[in-house]
DNA sequence: TGAAATAATTTGTAGCACAAATTATTGAGA
DNA sequence: TCTCAATAATTTGTGCTACAAATTATTTCA
């Protein structure tokens, strides 16, 4: 029942509901988009932290990212199998390995950032230049004062 | 080694990545304060929605929500089993079943929306009332003219 | 009347988080 | 110096969710 248009995709009242359709939107988008050039999203999102912090261990790499240990041997196994990344040892302690970009993933994470960067201007195409400039103010400056992650769960929908 | 305390919890530069962190952290205090009820963040947000369009079919509730019809299933078995909603059959298309709240399940989700409104508080200390206001509208903005989802996939990390 | 579309459902697959256990190594204290 | 707790990477197993595909019952439309 009802004229049925009207339940369709309904605006969340929630923050958090807000944060997970638009996080969920960009995501699907990125995900098709890196698809062309062999990236995962989360693949793409490890190397384009290794970009700025080249040769850190997977430890750092995942305490910065919030991706659990294990997981990270996994996508860490990866980009060294797609020949985008290297594990080498730690110069001092011979429990780490440092992880390094390929030259190869320098220009992957490049036409990444590329891709990345017109699926964001797709998602927010209904706010103006000022408007994204607040936004993206606003979600930094909530984020850096949100109290501290304890490393979450799965789930769905809030 | 490094001063690690740098490399901690970094501030994403995309747009999508700080939608994810904040999704991330709301989900996992939503989780945690639900959990008291008995609730999970997709019951509870199921719930909400009924609780302003009592009686809607499962695939009404999905397609406005996001929710995969099969997930929709064991959603709504979860509630019928904790007494919070019911199926009932629509009055003119046997395939159909309407989805109907309990008095039980308008005192949980109240319940729930009173804790949803705290960790909401919480997770956006950083902002001040009108900063709050605009970021929702921001986000009310940009979702309503999001391109349209083609029913995402899952993964991680964007 | 018959075929395509639709609502709910079941089943199977895959991805990711998480817990727990393992191995190698480090660091700090007795 | 020796010992023990902590740490980094790793493996394994579990659980949750999305998704695809197939099934059944029913509706809609040509």
């Amino acid at each position: 029942m009802a004229p049925s248009s009207e339940a369709d995709t309904e605006i969340p009242e929630f923050a958090g509901q807000l944060f997970f359709r638009l996080w969920r939107a960009s995501h699907t988008q990125t995900a098709a988009a890196l698809e062309s050039i062999g990236l995962t999203p989360a693949l793409f999102a490890v190397l384009d932290f290794l970009r700025a912090h080249d040769g850190a261990i997977q430890q750092e790499i995942g305490a910065a990212m919030g991706i659990d240990p294990s997981t990270m041997v996994a996508l860490i196994d990866e980009l060294e199998r797609a020949g985008l990344a290297k594990r080498r040892p730690h110069p001092t302690d011979r429990r780490a390995r440092e992880v390094v970009i390929t030259p190869k993933g320098r220009r992957s994470v490049e036409r990444g950032r590329t891709l990345a960067c017109e699926v964001e201007d797709d998602v927010l195409q209904g706010l103006d230049s000022a408007e994204r400039r607040q936004l993206l103010k606003l979600l930094r400056q909530a984020l850096s004062s949100a109290p501290p992650q304890p490393l979450w769960s799965s789930d769905e929908g809030d």
